[in-house]
DNA sequence: TCACAGAATGAAAATGATTGTCATTTTCAG
DNA sequence: CTGAAAATGACAATCATTTTCATTCTGTGA
């Protein structure tokens, strides 16, 4: 673990959840702790490597990335205005272990999103 | 649906599984059906919004593009090879509503996905 | 049939994330 | 201290995707 991994590190637990490179970058540029793009991505890459850290993808592609270990939660998002609710996905964690290893997959991770109105919004 | 849109489908049920726009857009260019790499995109777009293809993201962000069967499912997908399998969500379908409705939302959709090593990859 | 508005097309340029290059700096064992 | 190896970061390159814009098609009403 070198300094720019360890910079990486405290800028994503500063954030608390996910974070883009670019982000991460741009964080870390605004406090005294600057340190260059290039080096933001080696130190994802190695933290990766090392299981330190989760990798996601946004919808239009774009990479994020969150510390392994903090609680796994979902969302519930509202199409229309944007509105967001974290959600606890203990039934589905469950399910998603289940069917996967009742195929024989091993390793698992998933995704789960929910979208609807809020109700400010399906008036 | 236009002439391109019909395109892209006849290449997508050609190589009967997932393919990218660029990928497409090759096999389109071998044959003599020809159309330009933009067409496909915009084609491919306009078949999203209509549901009649699905999209999801390779490990390195690139997407890639499939004919969806009629009835809603989720998929189970191999990090590695890409091998899927299709998933009844009956439990999914049942928390997503529960959830919303317990937060006020209202018109429901959701996104499920599992992804793992396929026992072939995860030797 | 003709004229014309709007949609469709595609080449080329723009965008934006990510990766490669390479010269410079830091670290550290001997 | 000293040289080798690792780390760093500015910059250029790459690659999928999106935008732009000029051109071609298409259908509709006269």
């Amino acid at each position: 673990m070198n300094k720019s991994e360890t910079k990486v590190l405290v800028a994503l637990e500063r954030v608390g959840g996910f974070a883009s490179a670019q982000e991460i970058h741009r964080i870390l540029q605004r406090g005294s702790q600057s340190i260059g793009l290039t080096t933001v991505y080696r130190a994802l890459q190695s933290l990766l490597n090392d299981k330190i850290v989760d990798l996601l993808r946004k919808d239009d592609g774009e990479a994020i990335y969150r510390l392994c270990g903090e609680t796994h939660h979902h969302h519930l998002v509202c199409k229309s205005c944007g509105a967001t609710v974290e959600i606890e996905g203990g039934a589905i964690e469950k399910w998603a272990k289940n069917i996967a290893t009742q195929h024989g997959y091993t390793d698992i991770g998933h995704m789960a999103e929910i979208f609807g109105l809020c109700s400010k919004c399906s008036t």
